[in-house]
DNA sequence: CTGAAAGCGCTTACAG
DNA sequence: CTGAAAGCGCTTACAG
């Protein structure tokens, strides 16, 4: 191993064991096909020469990239990171390269994200924001596996994997109505999937017969720096709310650091109801009452339904329900 | 556009304005070099074929991947994540793709994932965690471009862009003294940059004349999560601190919430100091002191360095300082 | 179970 | 400013 070798290749390899590249190719791709003998003489040539495949080069003679892009708005304050953690976890696992797109709050970058997947021709692109119609036409177009995440849209673009928001909303309704509150405040994040969660728990609280509930809003995503006008905004408010609805587990820990700065106590005073059951809201006192996704679920799922295409196995569901589960706790 | 054409190749653009594939590939990556009247033909076919560049097969022909790894032990509770997030946003507008690798908070799949950037033959790797032996191996064999981030080792592999974090620590001890805080408690994540600034926070303290502060230990990362046993701890002390060193701001946070929940007065009672001037840092009730890393200046000196590396300018410095800022708030 | 050879879709000296 | 052609390092029918 002199210091000044190149970077060795499959002919190096091939030629230290005294076969040829296909077999070499073989061996690493599919142990089972290759002579135990031959494979032991190749697995020694590959520790000697500490020859690592180059995967752009086989990614274009087999066009399979083994990447698949992964599309997020922000890292920060962010209510998917479980699931994408889980993804990028269990992707990996399966020899799977990420790509991580950054497509901010309002999915300005995305189509320049997903262009670059199909740059890469990346095998799949994992989405977990809303999407445009230039975007689905670039995505039919490039017939690239495209996953929906987090959401359920009636007609997805190709797949979808995640649950009813506006269901997830009428939950809550009926878990607050049944708690005996009675004038719940709702704070909705200027994006889809927020305001189908309030569209579903106003419609199903008025179904119930409750009044009709004040709103405020705030820019996506719901973060924990929101709270301090958000709750000085419910201090105005001419009938004081007995519980918040908010967008993210973030934002629901910041009204109650709000409310108990201001001496009220949690739930008390004022109840909070939080959202994705991120690990602080077991862990915030009181502890926050929310609705738990199961994001490892949903990247098994969508890992699932991208080896399906890939492996050209039958296709599954388009639309893949993972549902969502409230988690009474302290706060509400 | 029928929907049963396949992927346009450059030989279609090429056909289509009448040229050869050579020039599109010039037009493409250098259009300068392209006569004004062949560049606008050439636009026009690459709009009417909606050609999208293989840049696997670009990458193979070029040897240049324009595709930066980047190292992050974790996605939650992460105190790189605005640093993270710069990275992956500078790099993108730049045309680079960023390939995520999650490597475990004790670094258990970092091996994997080098050897998944460098199969991949990415133009760099960027890590943010600590880095054993056989992995300095591996990549000074592989050449690749390293960096490691938010350290500065004596002696990088490569180039390290980060602080002195027993420096960080002592200017801490320095901070507190100055306040009159008497009775410090570290707490410190079992991880090596963390046991570098309690070391350094202990060499100055005792330097200045202090008592030995009382210590504890959690499991790396700092998170929100931990406080509730650290802040047990602290109530069994017999002497009782008046100042908790934490090692990011959501243990900082959770210390917070424990101590008010306790009846205590952040800071007359117990101070608390944090690390990392996360977003909440700022936001939080009463706001926390804590020690100011610049993400996005660490993120834009890292790529600054990659690329004098790519187009082989001469290079700077190999350990790139960017120093930190205590940031006095309420909470200490 | 293995090899010879074509081909994946680009880039880039080289020549003009 | 542009083209013909070799080559990047693999994979994979095809044949044996």
């Amino acid at each position: 191993m002199s210091g000044t070798d190149p970077t060795p290749k499959l002919e190096d390899v091939a030629s230290r064991a005294g076969v040829s590249t296909a077999t070499v190719s073989r061996f690493i791709n599919n142990p089972d096909v290759v002579a135990a003998a031959t494979g032991e003489r190749i697995r020694a040539a590959i520790d000697e020469t500490g020859y690592i495949p180059n995967l752009v080069a086989g990614g274009l003679a087999s066009s399979k990239s083994r990447l698949v892009a992964v599309l997020i708005p922000n890292l920060t304050n962010s209510i998917f990171n479980d699931t994408i953690e889980a993804m990028v976890e269990e992707l990996s696992a399966g020899g799977i390269t990420v790509m991580l797109g950054l497509t901010g709050p309002h999915e300005i970058q995305a189509e320049q994200m997903i262009r670059a997947a199909i740059s890469r021709r990346a095998d799949a692109i994992i989405s977990t924001g809303p999407i445009n119609e230039p975007i689905k036409a670039l995505v039919r177009r490039s017939r690239v596996t495209f996953l929906q995440v987090w959401e359920l849209p009636e007609d997805p673009v190709d797949i979808a994997v995640g649950f009813s928001h506006p269901d997830a909303g009428r939950d809550i309704a009926r878990f607050l109505m049944g708690r005996g509150y009675q004038r719940p405040h709702l704070v909705t994040a200027n994006g889809s999937r927020a305001r189908m969660r309030s569209a579903g728990f106003k419609e199903e609280w008025l179904a119930q017969g409750g009044q009709a509930p004040s709103e405020g809003e705030v820019d996506i995503p719901s973060r924990f720096g929101h709270a301090r006008r958000v709750f000085a905004e419910i201090r105005r408010l001419e009938v004081q709310p007995d519980v918040v609805v908010c967008g993210s587990d973030y934002l629901a820990q910041g009204l109650i650091v709000e409310a108990q700065t201001s001496g009220l106590r949690v739930p008390d005073d004022l109840a909070v109801v939080g959202f994705g059951n991120t690990s602080v809201a077991g862990e915030m006192r009181p502890t926050i009452t929310t609705v738990d996704i199961d994001g490892r679920r949903i990247a098994r799922e969508a890992i699932a339904a991208i080896q399906r295409r890939t492996r050209e196995l039958a296709p599954g569901e388009r639309r893949i329900d993972v549902g969502f589960r409230l988690i009474a706790r302290e706060s509400a």
